[in-house]
RNA sequence: GGGCGCUUAGCUCAGUUGGUUAGAGCAGCUGGUUUACAACCAGCAGGUCAUCGGUUCGAGUCCGGUAGCGCCCA
């Protein structure tokens, strides 16, 4: 790294000079290229750990589609990461691709016309289709993955070059993939260190279940959909007594589930009934009326019917009230063959049960509702007609019908035990902006079972996991042998244990891989370990973890945020970083939210080569920390303004510089002796505190905004104000004045601008600075104090203010006579107190030339007032 | 049902601990071309700060109620 100072050059600089015509086209490829061959982003890893800032950046979804967003949220970080670089510190800021999971998947069938099944071998000299057939063709597990894996390299490309066009200060050398060999063996490694302490535990549970993915999926990926349905009134008739009992139920279809009736224990209305049985309509079987708080009295008829599984409120029944499961549902989401008068299927009329049941089975869900109702009509267990109503109904995030609930073997990582050194680590970290807290802390205490890991996928980290098969042929899955650590990443499906060899694979004796992958936030859960390089590089890890800053959107504070902490707690008893940047969402140019399906998303590359990087920056970092934003063109032109304006600014203050052999020549800051200019570096003072506190609390917006808003009312009205006088002989003091106040100031905007406008400051630097920009000094308000302590002395504060004011008044009395800004003053009589009248003194012969004042009465009065006699009109 | 955020000019938004006449950009209108900038510059106009009440010498800002919008959780 070249030497730096906090002083721009003095005497001779040393730049390339002046372009005759400086422009924005094409600064986005010379400068990323420079970048990269220079090594500017290069982390040094000999740093400690308090000259690191290192950040945990989000791997975005490469198979998903270059989304606004992305650029959106990056963009904060990249701001973010790029003033603390400049402040010193070694920026550890790896990019990482997610390319792990179910969206490449579903890429892979489409792109290429192809579905996986499992149950072929593997065809070395398969080639996929040119052209995707509608029917798709279908191929080995292996054949697949390596599809997914030649898609999403070129995906990879792709998102890389819209990250160098938008100027991410990236060491490139740090990257990872989600589903490289490192990250198998990181999360392996992971899951490994988890099972051996007992927190990672498989057992036969209700799983929430997609019956089109064929996949378990964890309480994270759901959500909740408004959907019609219907409250049906069926009557349980009392065993051993007269009379029935009503419920309302939106499910009749698992009504051969049921293991209770509930109420709630202060509802009198049932109170003689607790402890009693009923009897299920159509299948006489008995079940018992309890008792439990979530029981609602006001829905229905405020008694429930509890079957094993209509939603998570009957799991917690089931679990809580200790009762039996009788599963009807099955993972296509149709009826399974049971028979009732069998063990735990025990019926008061068998014959009956199993007639109307073989009505029901086979059918799927919807299919099965219907019949049923109808026989309980028929039967008259149903009490009047089905009640429509719209009511939240579970889905998997990603898929079309809703969730079923069935019971199922699965890996748990347990969250439970440790809600509360979840909550605690939440206060633990730095939330900006604060208020995020409150998303991951609703969202532990609503957390109603451990995380389910088990997908039932083909693209994904296998579980490093095999089960002995007994001389039976039965699986054993209470004993399962555990990968050794040293042989990760490890593939059950192909890979033998040890003890074991190929040909016992599903023989009696032998072993069987467990078919499962995992969870990809069970991978994504481990970023700061995978690109931190934990166990595999533990010099780097010391030096990296735990991370500085989480940047990421509000979206998956329940997901990457939340297993990012758990996986930490149990494995580091840590926090994974201490501060978590929240960006907010883009929204589409009518504050709607974007998606797919609306087709509205707006895709970012086609602004970057429209607007320039610098400009969709600018919009990005307008965008207050955590505050949804809408894609504004308008704000990118208003961008690309300031960016041009940095240019023509920079021209101007730089063309005052040149000697009269074509050298730039900078006189020291000590060459600030005029007020106006003193003021000027004052006022500058204390916008670099404001931008730095602000950039100290993540606040990229507002340190924005403060350099941006000084830097205007500097071009508007201190360049007008100082121009003649810097146009002026080199040896004139004030001219020397001047020209020390725009080569500091200047030296100092470019470098409170850089973070948000890498490109357009990086290029004015090179013009007249060795070394990049972004490894410059982060500004500091003595670089700004000419040395007499005036920088901040409000006497000399209020010249410029009293300048500006004046040369305000001029314009506004040419601009009213219709007048053009070089007509002349021929009397400007200003009225005003003494103070500022010696304050305009000290300024009079710049406010005089930026003016065109040619003659100035100052008149002592408690009015303040200025007229303008502007001379008459040249013919 | 519980919680969080938002409501300021036609539009998009600033307004940190309460303190002169509430700001910016865009859009609108009126002007202006020789020495940084026409992808520009100068100026003008435009607001009952959602609403009601309270605290205070003083409230866009603090407190409470209400309404609307958005989101999180159940």
């Amino acid at each position: 790294m070249p030497e730096q100072t906090n002083t721009p050059a003095t005497h001779t600089a040393s730049g390339r000079g002046i372009p005759d015509k400086p422009g924005l086209e094409g600064l986005e490829a010379t400068w990323a290229a420079r970048w990269e061959a220079e090594g500017v982003y290069a982390f040094d890893r000999t740093a400690t750990r308090e000259q690191v800032f290192s950040i945990d950046t989000p791997p975005p979804t490469v198979s998903g589609s270059l989304h606004i967003g992305h650029v959106f949220s990056y963009t904060h970080t990249d701001a973010v990461a790029r003033f603390h670089r400049m402040r010193g510190r070694q920026v550890f800021y790896p990019m990482g691709w997610d390319d792990n999971g179910l969206p490449t998947e579903r890429r892979v069938q489409n792109y290429f016309g192809v579905r996986c099944d499992p149950s072929l071998p593997y065809d070395p000299d398969f080639v996929p289709p040119a052209e995707p057939d509608k029917n798709p063709i279908a191929i080995s597990r292996p054949n697949f993955v390596a599809l997914c894996h030649q898609l999403t390299l070129e995906d990879e490309q792709v998102f890389e070059h819209l990250w160098r066009t938008l100027g991410l200060s990236v060491d490139w050398s740090h990257t990872y993939a989600t589903i490289s060999e490192r990250a198998q063996r990181v999360s392996q490694r992971g899951f490994l260190r988890l099972a051996v302490r007992g927190q990672v535990v498989q057992r036969t549970a209700p799983t929430l279940w997609d019956v089109d993915f064929r996949t378990a999926v964890s309480q994270a990926e759901l959500e909740d959909r408004e959907r019609p349905g219907a409250y049906h009134r069926l009557r349980f008739p009392l065993v051993g007594a007269d009379g029935g009992v009503e419920i309302e139920t939106t499910r009749p279809e698992l009504l051969p589930a049921c293991v209770a009736l509930v109420a709630h224990p202060d509802d009198e209305r049932y109170q003689p009934l607790f402890g009693t049985f009923v009897s299920t309509p159509l299948f006489g079987v008995r079940v018992p009326v309890l008792a439990h708080e979530l029981a609602d009295p006001e829905k229905g008829s405020g008694i429930a019917m509890i079957c094993t599984f209509g939603d998570t409120t009957d799991v917690v029944w089931w679990r809580e009230l200790a009762l039996p499961t009788r599963t009807v549902v099955g993972r296509d989401g149709r009826l399974l063959p049971v028979e009732f008068g069998t063990e735990g299927w025990e019926s008061d009329a068998p014959l009956d049960a199993n007639s109307h049941y073989a009505e029901l089975m086979g059918r799927s869900v919807k299919q099965a509702q219907t019949r049923i109702v109808e026989l309980l009509i028929e039967s008259g267990a149903m009490i009047g007609e089905a009640r429509p109503i719209t009511h939240p109904v579970k889905f998997f995030e990603k898929g079309d019908r809703p969730l079923e609930i069935v019971s199922s073997r699965q890996w748990f990582v347990e969250t439970m035990p440790h809600r509360e050194a979840l909550l605690a680590r939440g206060e633990e970290l730095e939330w900006h902006p604060p208020y995020m807290a409150h998303r991951f802390k609703s969202w532990v205490e609503g957390l109603n079972g451990d995380w389910n890991i088990s997908r039932q996928r083909f693209f994904g980290v296998p579980l490093p996991v095999w089960y002995p098969v007994d001389a039976e042929g039965e699986v054993v899955y209470d004993t399962p042998i555990l990968a050794d650590e040293a042989l990760l990443p490890v593939d059950p499906s192909t890979d033998v244990p040890d003890g074991f060899a190929a040909d016992q694979r599903g023989e009696p004796g032998g072993f069987i891989g467990d078919p499962d992958v995992m969870d990809t936030w069970a991978t994504s859960s481990l970023t700061p370990q995978i690109a931190g390089g934990w166990e595999d590089d533990p010099d780097l890890f010391a030096r990296v973890f735990p991370m500085d800053l989480r940047p990421q959107g509000h979206d998956i504070i329940r997901t990457w945020l939340f297993s990012t902490v758990v996986r930490s707690e149990l494995e580091h008893g840590a926090l994974p970083w201490s501060n978590a940047a929240i960006s907010g969402w883009v929204l589409d140019p009518d504050r709607k939210k974007m998606s797919k399906s609306k087709g509205n998303v707006v895709t970012p590359l086609p602004l970057l080569e429209q607007h320039g990087a610098d400009a969709v920056r600018y919009w990005a970092a307008s965008g207050r920390p955590g505050t949804d934003t809408a894609v504004d063109e308008g704000q990118m032109k208003v961008g690309r303004r300031l960016a041009m304006k940095v240019l023509n600014a920079s021209r101007f203050a730089l063309g005052r510089l040149t000697g009269e052999d074509g050298t730039l020549v900078v006189p020291p800051i000590e060459a600030v002796t005029f007020p106006i200019d003193q003021a000027m570096l004052g006022r500058l003072a204390v916008v670099v505190a404001e931008a730095t506190t602000a950039f100290e609390a993540y606040d990229y917006a507002r340190a924005l905004e403060r350099t941006e808003a000084f830097f205007w009312s500097f071009c508007d009205d201190y360049l007008e104000l100082v121009k003649v006088r810097a146009y002026g002989e080199a040896d004139d003091p004030g001219t020397q004045s001047a020209r020390a106040a725009l080569a500091a100031a200047l030296s100092v905007l470019l470098r409170l601008m850089a973070p948000v406008l890498p490109f357009v400051t990086e290029e004015v630097w090179s013009w007249w600075q060795i070394g990049s920009i972004h490894i410059a000094p982060w500004p500091i308000a003595d670089e700004l104090d000419a040395g007499q302590g005036a920088a901040t002395d409000s006497d000399v504060d209020v010249v410029l203010e009293v300048a500006a004011e004046v040369l305000g008044l001029i314009r506004r009395a040419k601009t009213t006579a219709k007048r053009s800004m070089r007509a002349e003053v021929s009397v400007l009589t200003v009225t005003d107190t003494s103070a500022r009248l010696d304050a305009l003194a000290a300024a009079e012969g710049d406010v005089r030339d930026a003016g065109g004042v040619v003659e100035l009465v100052a008149v002592i009065g408690f009015e303040p007032s200025v007229d303008v006699e502007l001379a008459a009109e040249q013919s």
